[in-house]
RNA sequence: GCGGACGUGGCGGAAUGGUAGACGCUGGGGACUUAAAAUCCUCUGCCGAUGGCGUGCGGGUUCGAGUCCCGCCGUCCGCACCA
């Protein structure tokens, strides 16, 4: 009689010997075939939750199926653990955000471990360690001494209150998202990384990466945002000059007005009247929401100034205009509204001539009587001698022009910004520089790193702790030894996710990491994680890593060649049912914790003193802390054991799309467990073989191999459940006993602690875990017979089990032979018959 | 506005241009049981049912379309006055 499963006591069991034999430990000098598998580390916020398990679970199948096919594995975690959240908890519960880190790190290590992950923690690392950002300093430097690092005067986001720098997300409709101070932008100089300087290559390197998926290569594309065209400068009538981008240097005949942006130098010299700083402020009022840009209206102002046509020299006026944005390409434009939106609304406003210049179709008019701008392709109109170009050719001899004379050259946008990592902020890793009156900036020496984070500050004054630290911030300047002043800013916490993956494959402890043990791993084979990170961390650390290779310290072009971005998990939302219940904001959520199901399906919260009360059910949400639909891992885990909740995280949903989080999955994979159990733990020692089974056996094996590998996870599921009820269903054999034999590898990389066991019960000396994928029989995986469709006219009308491989002739034969087909035809001969053979019979009547 | 993805039973989803709905969940019926749980068997797209209709809607290509092409509609995501 087969016994139960008791998951818990396997799970703790199995979860000490893979410890205490270091299984997953990965080995520098293995002469296996390498293969690094990596999920986006954890920012350690206090426990874990299903979007952690679910994307943990996918990447320890795939690292526990790459060991199982003869691979060297390295599978590490650690932690994203400096930001802001530790701060935040500092100030509100007065706990240290060192203390409160870590005392995350550790509740959520434990979670981890009762998952049964097969990760390495010999080489855990947590950015917020001086042996972590240590290193991460000496980058920094090394990219200092190489001219990738520059301080600059910029704008940041300033909450008087709170007396710090906001991220544009805490800022609230103007205002700060802590203290609701209206936020006032401050100049202050900061540090930032050269990712421009790289621009080209990251924008190229996209295209090497073929297994990212196509939308967040888009995305980055996008971001980066390469815009070739014309720079060039117009005359003004003050004797001044006017530098304009543009990416139709083929429509400047069309042009008839120059703006620029009220931030723009010729705006500012203008200021001193009244009339423009009015006008400059207004420009700077508008809101930066989506909706508002959307509906915000074209303004200008006219200076008198006007601009020389740099062909025809005709005057063109000079407008100030909110459009215009100082920071991306020159800060100024010339208008032509026939073929700009932007411009035609703008020059409709102010009645500004409108004037074509390229010929839509058989419109050749001068005169331009659209409704809106023409900005497709034509041919040049109007247009002097680039009359009868197409819009390629018109831009090609602008530019040549244009250079030829001096007035301007080819130039090329983009609309990626250099990275300003200068962060206002305590907890994140400490700039490495001093600045000194007599010497200036001056990077901390190679041999004085780690400059160590100090530990005891306080958070009940509001600004950044370092910066009224009594003694850190004084030291002696280390080139002349004077007083000087440590840089109290802090790198942004980006930086520390920006070569991680590095120091996971290689770390000794005097450098960030040995080149060639760190070339042997990387780069990363399979990078798993949230979409959220398409565009900042992904780009970041395709930077670090270019930029490392720059300064001489890796060869590694790319760090993650494959990528795979997973969906969320998420959950019905409950809200009570009472338009006048008088709870506080927010309390209207409730959580599934809470909901009981009624009579007839209903579902009711059940409320503090008993009661119960009605709820609506909201749409199906990405679990949150704020809609309450969150359910928490550990209490799941503690009831159904690690491997009915990784099995759940796998089926089912396509592991890109979001996953539905239901009382019902959940129940269905422990149930799946025990079947296996039941299986495993089954009579066994039969004779015979049963051809059927061996063919659905490997089927199998070779499905479940590929389906893994493609990370087909819901694939692999479905496949799995299949042959274990042909297994169940199959008369005791030999080839029934090989099945379960061989079921317990297949399913050893979702359900470990379960292979485990079964292993073991059946007499095997090792681990599972270090077992070797079953072997396919390529014999096994075809078919003898074959069900043929037999259609008329493309209608399935009979289906007819034949032998494989037979010559069209016969399967002809035997579909005008079917007695459907006979009926259907009524003695004519069909038309035309197509036969794909070992598939189908089509006859056309 | 621009870019992208998606749209298949009651639900999650399968399906190299070739038998639509694998597999799971839910639900119905049955077996076992004093009973329940667990387990097992069985059915489960729709309809006027020897047949017909079905993959958001309308066209097209093809012997054959969920799949390819054109045009709509809807949902979701990203970016956004980028010159």
């Amino acid at each position: 009689m087969a016994s139960r499963f008791n998951a818990l006591k396997a799970d703790a069991h199995w979860q000490q010997v893979w410890d205490e034999r270091r299984t997953f430990a990965a080995d520098d000098h293995s002469a296996k075939p390498k293969s690094y598998v990596l999920e986006m580390f954890p920012y350690p916020s206090g426990k874990i939750h299903m979007g952690h398990v679910r994307n943990y679970t996918m990447g320890d199948v795939l690292a526990r199926y790459r060991r199982m096919t003869g691979h060297e594995v390295l599978h590490p975690m650690g932690w994203d653990a400096f930001g802001m959240p530790a701060e935040n908890a500092a100030m509100e519960k007065g706990v240290h955000p060192g203390g409160w880190t870590r005392a995350n790190i550790a509740t959520m290590k434990a979670q981890l471990k009762r998952l049964g992950f097969a990760l390495d923690w010999t080489r855990e690392l947590a950015t917020c360690e001086p042996d972590y950002y240590g290193h991460e300093q000496a980058i920094f430097l090394e990219f200092y001494k190489a001219g990738l690092v520059y301080r600059k005067e910029s704008a940041v986001n300033w909450d008087p209150v709170d007396m710090t720098v906001l991220a544009n997300e805490q800022v609230i409709d103007g205002r700060g998202w802590r203290s609701g101070a209206l936020v006032e932008k401050r100049k202050l100089n900061q540090w930032f990384l050269k990712i421009t300087q790289f621009a080209d290559e990251l924008l190229d390197g996209l295209s090497t990466l073929e297994h990212w998926p196509d939308k967040v290569r888009l995305m980055q594309e996008n971001w980066i945002g390469k815009s070739q065209g014309l720079t060039f400068r117009f005359r003004l009538s003050d004797g001044g000059e006017v530098e304009v981008f543009t990416t139709r240097p083929d429509t400047i005949f069309g042009a008839s007005f120059v703006a620029v942006a009220a931030d723009h130098p010729i705006a500012q010299a203008l200021a001193g009247d009244p009339a423009v700083a009015a006008f400059i402020a207004r420009c700077k009022q508008g809101g930066t929401t989506a909706a508002e840009i959307e509906t915000q209206e074209k303004l200008g102002f006219d200076t008198g100034l006007t601009a020389a046509h740099p062909f025809s020299g005709h005057p063109l006026p000079v407008y100030i205009a909110n459009f215009v944005l100082m920071d991306y390409g020159t800060g100024a434009v010339f208008g032509v509204p026939a073929h700009d939106q932007r411009d035609f609304d703008f020059a409709t406003k102010y009645s500004l001539p409108i004037r074509r210049v390229v010929a839509e179709g058989d419109k050749a008019d001068p005169a331009f009587d659209e409704a809106e701008a023409y900005t497709g392709p034509g041919t040049l109109v109007n247009s002097h001698f680039l009359d009868g170009m197409d819009v390629a050719d018109a831009k090609r001899e602008v530019i040549r022009r244009a250079e030829a004379d001096g007035w301007g050259r080819g130039s090329t946008v983009w609309r990626l910004r250099d990275w300003g990592v200068s962060r206002q902020r305590y907890w994140g890793t400490p700039i490495p520089i001093v600045h000194c009156a007599a010497c200036g900036e001056v990077p901390v020496p190679r041999e004085q790193l780690p400059v160590v984070l100090p530990e005891d500050v306080t958070f009940d004054v509001p600004g950044n702790p370092l910066d009224r630290h009594p003694t850190w911030k004084h030291v002696a300047c280390p080139s002349c030894g004077g007083e000087a002043l440590r840089d109290t800013d802090t790198l942004d916490t980006f930086a520390d996710s920006s070569w991680y993956f590095i120091r996971f494959a290689s770390q000794p402890q005097d450098r960030p990491f040995d080149r060639a043990v760190a070339e042997s791993w990387l780069p990363v084979g399979q990078y798993i994680g949230g979409v959220e990170h398409a565009i900042l961390h992904l780009l970041y650390a395709r930077f670090f890593t270019r930029a490392l290779r720059h300064v001489g310290m890796i060869d590694v072009a790319e760090p993650f060649t494959g990528l795979f971005t997973q969906g969320m998990v998420t959950h019905e939302t409950y809200r009570l049912a009472l338009p006048d219940y008088d709870g506080p904001r927010g309390a209207l959520w409730v959580s599934p914790d809470d909901i009981v199901v009624g009579e007839n399906g209903q579902r009711l919260a059940r409320m503090a003193d008993g009661a119960t009360v009605p709820v609506t059910v909201g749409r199906v949400e990405k679990m949150s802390k704020s809609k309450k639909n969150t359910i928490d891992p550990e209490p799941i885990v503690d009831q159904y054991g690690a491997d009915a909740v990784r099995w759940f995280m796998l089926s089912d949903s396509p592991p890109e799309r979001d996953l539905e989080w239901s009382e019902n999955g959940i129940e269905g994979a422990w149930r799946f467990v025990q079947r296996l159990w039941r299986l495993v733990d089954g009579e066994r020692g039969s004779e015979g073989r049963d051809a059927a089974l061996d063919r659905k056996l490997h089927q199998t094996i070779a499905g479940v191999a590929a389906d893994i590998e493609a990370l087909s996870f819901n694939k692999a599921v479905a496949k799995l459940y299949e042959l274990t009820s042909a297994v169940e269903k199959a008369a005791p054999s030999a080839s029934r006993d090989d099945a379960v034999e061989a079921m317990i590898r297949l399913v050893a990389p979702m359900v470990p602690h379960l292979a485990e066991e079964a292993w073991s019960l059946r007499g095997h000396a090792g681990l599972v875990a270090d077992a070797p994928w079953p072997a396919v029989d390529a014999a096994l995986l075809v078919e003898d017979e074959v069900t043929i469709a037999i259609q008329v006219n493309g209608k399935l009308r009979d289906t007819l089990v034949l032998a494989k491989g037979l010559p069209r002739e016969a399967i002809e034969a035997a579909a005008l032979a079917s007695d459907k087909v006979v009926r259907l035809l009524e003695g004519r001969a069909p038309k035309k018959v197509i036969v794909v053979p070992d598939r189908l019979v089509n006859l056309v009547a």
